[in-house]
DNA sequence: TGAAATATTTAACCTTGGCTAACTTATTTG
DNA sequence: CAAATAAGTTAGCCAAGGTTAAATATTTCA
């Protein structure tokens, strides 16, 4: 309680915080978009493995919508940082880095989906906005997503 | 149905969906990434507009955490991309189509805001992830924010 | 087995959004 | 009003993620 400059959606008002918490923000953000597409080529190695045995890069690129050789030289990049092991014409593995991260970003993944079903979002809605919200809640938020998906009794 | 094989949160299972439908939420994320970068600049242009008079380039690189040289450059693909006008070593002023992006975003985030507050997040987090969520929620989960807050009565 | 079909990689290129360093223009102020 | 300081611009660089087109490997199966 300091500000109660703040009248609530009177005719929208720009509420302007302190400039280095604004900056702070914004570089947590920045960082965040760094490496959420590393997180989403690792998430979905995870998957392919854990349901068809093994991750080969043409149904990477199907299912992410990019082209091949996007994802030979993402799975590159993903190997020089130590996330993922491959050979030439081979199918990708992950390191033990990689799975950890695939299985922290599955958990992230299925909370905010769950959590989006929860208040009312519809199924394809909820998959397709979590695509891009996994990547930025914290945990503080994420237990707030858990809190409300046990009290809402997971309904259906 | 044709997919039982879909063991839901058993011991955190993939659970994977229609390729094509994957690659269409993929496709989506990546198209709101095009767009954020511009919609923070917008937005804050917005806000220092109303509240200070006028945007200055200098304010812009203090509250978003970079330098004066990325504010420029940023500036001058907003103002080729008609959401921004400016002369050399003037103020930022928004177009037509800038204002009702930068309105737009702020809505948004408003919205977010105030939705993670009202389920239990703190201030400070919800602002931070906010920055990084109001990108990626589309009308429906907006909606849904909307009456959960509505809901919860703004607590406090 | 070997030719056709599939899958993967390589090379060259593009845009975005940062950065530093050097330079120019405005604004303050002694 | 000139000199110091602050603000803005330009140029050159970098990495990330995409793209297409062409080359190369691997499979498949007649």
């Amino acid at each position: 309680m300091a500000k109660d400059t703040r009248r609530r959606a009177a005719k929208v008002a720009p509420v302007l915080v302190e400039p280095d918490e604004q900056a702070d923000h914004h570089r947590q953000t920045r960082l965040a978009r760094q490496t959420e597409i590393a997180e989403d080529y690792v998430e979905l190695i995870a998957d392919l493995i854990d349901s068809t045995g093994e991750a080969r890069s043409a149904d990477i690129s199907r299912r992410l919508g990019v082209t091949h050789a996007s994802v030979t030289k993402m799975v590159a990049r993903l190997q020089q940082g130590g996330l993922v092991t491959t050979q030439p014409y081979r199918a990708i593995f992950l390191t033990d880095e990689g799975r950890r991260i695939a299985e922290e970003s599955r958990r992230r993944h299925q909370i905010v989906v769950a959590f989006l079903q929860a208040i009312g979002v519809s199924e394809d809605v909820a998959r397709a906005d979590a695509e891009g919200i996994e990547h930025h809640v914290s945990e503080e938020t994420l237990a707030a997503f858990e809190r409300v998906v046990t009290e809402r009794g997971r309904s259906s």
